[in-house]
DNA sequence: CTGCGCTTGTGACATCGTGCACAAGTCGGT
DNA sequence: ACCGACTTGTGCACGATGTCACAAGCGCAG
């Protein structure tokens, strides 16, 4: 099988998954690895991981196992983190923040092209070497700085109307962490991190 | 049906996510809504919506719908959000302090009673009216402030470390924000939630 | 009280995701 | 050159998840 089909977003984040593990093996100075250690060690499933990487074709030696730093390559280009993603980070705040600052340091496949925020307090100053644009100014600055991804670090009040001036603006996928629900654009690939459900879902399991 | 299996964590975030958009109707006044008219108000589906509920119990009326009020009210006990839990925050980097900030306004259901580092700088100061523990006296900590959910925002190389002495130390459940396959205990609820690589799904859909 | 329109709760069905087991294939030793 | 030990890639079966369609139930009008 080569890649006709469309891919499931778990298998997708289970090839994230993947490359960050071989990483952590190219640093133990491991060259080759079988599915079955593998798992063992990352505590994943073997038949799972070999089911994964079938979707895109063969990338291991039968009776041998995998070479670490050929599928860690293989899987890069494949995830296309070989290329240089622009991300837009909207809202400012303390997580937009942490986000901009997380994103400079680890600025291997994703760069930061643009901030936009609508606090007076916060517009025209920089975060790093980068300049806070005014919300209003979206549609302009985005097309400008070429930005294909967006963050949405705004209050849940906001997140909408942001999600709609960024889509219109041409950008490409927009990953949320409002907690709302927004009422997506086809056109724009979306995806929410919601800490306050994840939160929820272990307060369930809670005994008392 | 009434409350015999174990509910999967789909069901679960998605009650959480009902919960969230009855209280948006609540603040717009309205006071009985059809499964239909939710569903389509929210992007959701109408049938798996009362799906989600059957597996608790009936909530609704034949003919009418569900009464806004009554439904969020028993959802909230449900998912046991009734009651108060306390969490433990786990690094007061960016992103620790980021969480910190946001559960101290949003305080509802959540309240920190314990925050973590292992930095001199940070050791001692006050994160509004918490102060900032040492990460060695976790042991001790834990069990004083009576924290049952832990939140680690530390760097991945420290996080299966930090992961362990709170299992040790009695916590009941852990969210991890570090890019790292914890080796879990099974004593303990851990979720991770990872922004990388839902970073990273969204690259993969990029056009160029 | 009866009938009608509406909506829920639910069983049957379709689809999707995962675990299992094994044939196909590779390597190293003899 | 062949054998045996090992691992991949994969077909199959099973379980989980979501959709559909409808009987059961409720309220209101007359
Ligand atoms: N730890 C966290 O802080 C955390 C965790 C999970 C989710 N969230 C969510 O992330 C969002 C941001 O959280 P935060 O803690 O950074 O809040 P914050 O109040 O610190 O920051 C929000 C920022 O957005 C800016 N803003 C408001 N309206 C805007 C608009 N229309 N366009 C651009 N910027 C706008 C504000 O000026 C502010 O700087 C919220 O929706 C929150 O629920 C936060
Ligand atoms: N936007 C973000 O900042 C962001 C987003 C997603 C995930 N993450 C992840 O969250 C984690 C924290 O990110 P950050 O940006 O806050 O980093 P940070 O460097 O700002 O903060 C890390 C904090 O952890 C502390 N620490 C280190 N070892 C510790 C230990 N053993 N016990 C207790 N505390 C310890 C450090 O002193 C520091 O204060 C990282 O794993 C990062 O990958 C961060």
């Amino acid at each position: 099988m080569t890649e006709p089909a469309e891919i499931s977003s778990l298998t997708l984040n289970r090839l994230s998954l993947y490359l960050r593990c071989l990483r952590q093996l190219q640093d133990a100075g491991t060259t080759h690895v079988s599915s079955g250690q593998f798992a063992q060690h990352f505590e994943l499933s073997a038949s799972l991981m070999r089911k994964d990487l079938a979707h895109f074709g063969e990338f291991g030696i039968r009776g041998t196992g995998y070479r670490v730093d050929d599928l860690a390559a293989r899987l890069t280009t494949l995830l296309g983190l070989d290329r240089i993603h622009n991300l837009a980070v909207v809202g400012m705040g303390s997580l937009g923040s942490a986000l901009a600052r997380y994103l400079s340091f680890n600025d291997k496949p994703f760069r930061i092209v643009a901030a936009f925020d609508v606090d007076g307090r916060k517009v025209g100053h920089k975060i790093g070497h980068l300049v806070i644009h005014h919300s209003r100014d979206i549609p302009e600055v985005i097309p400008q700085t070429e930005a294909q991804i967006a963050v949405l670090s705004v209050p849940a009040s906001a997140a909408q109307q942001c999600y709609e001036d960024l889509t219109v603006s041409g950008i490409e996928a927009v990953l949320n962490f409002a907690p709302t629900q927004l009422k997506q654009h086809p056109a724009v690939r979306t995806k929410s991190v919601d800490f306050q459900i994840n939160l929820e879902e272990l307060a369930y399991f809670l005994s008392s």
